[in-house]
DNA sequence: GCTTGACGACTACAGCTGTAATCGATAGCA
DNA sequence: TGCTATCGATTACAGCTGTAGTCGTCAAGC
């Protein structure tokens, strides 16, 4: 059951996953980016928490939170949604997408190659 | 400005990109294995009609829905977001972490080479 | 010791989403 | 011609999301 993360909420975690445990001003101090009160970080906190993709742990009267699930395992969550929505649960055309919509340059497409014959080895 | 469409939304679009024009009695029908209500299915036309990707056209005392925009510049826009909220922006890590992550049968592969030999050329 | 500031817990509220129900007009059948 | 089924328009409501504010407590400085 891959839990959901919204996009406010991914931006903490991104946070989390670069370096971690991290107090709740920690956290905020680094979304400086996203100029959010820290209220809001701390109820993004708050709801990461509920749907168990954060831990955090007592340091006296305070929280030190890290993430419960790796990026690796969000990520690949998030990518398995995407192909069965919209390619129905095949790769292979979302990467022939990938190369028709020109998202892949001339370095991509070489670096592609060797990944290919690699794992075809 | 790329519109936003929701899951529920995405269900009433794809039959529109299979078959349009059609009335929302027959998108209802055509939605079968959802099971909605067919005033659901009305509340979801209402909807994307509201955000500019359906259109309609009056038949009589009722309408004739079609899409305004079409399935791949929907999900051109949709991919986009991916990698660009999870991959830094760029392909190729997409690429290797469907490879990586066994989205990739013998079969995708040899097909993914074939592109790739074809789109170095 | 008393005050003030930091911290977590709880609450707020509007917009989006999923899932409908209600209302008013009308077209077709009886 | 009057009733009923149908259609679109409007309204409902709970859960999620973005973006905070309030409250009670406790620790540290004065």
């Amino acid at each position: 059951m891959p839990e959901r993360i919204s996009e406010a909420e991914l931006a903490v975690m991104e946070v989390l996953w670069a370096d971690a445990p991290l107090t709740a001003a920690d956290v905020a101090a680094r979304l400086g980016a996203r100029d959010w009160s820290d209220r809001t970080v701390k109820t993004m906190l708050g709801r990461l928490l509920a749907k168990g993709v954060l831990r955090h742990d007592e340091d006296g009267r305070r929280y030190l939170y890290r993430p419960a699930v790796e990026r690796a395992t969000y990520v690949a969550g998030d990518v398995r949604r995407l192909v069965d929505r919209l390619f129905g649960g095949r790769a292979a055309p979302l990467v022939a997408h990938l190369a028709e919509a020109n998202g892949l340059s001339d370095a991509d497409l070489a670096e592609l190659e060797a990944l290919v014959k690699e794992l075809r080895a």
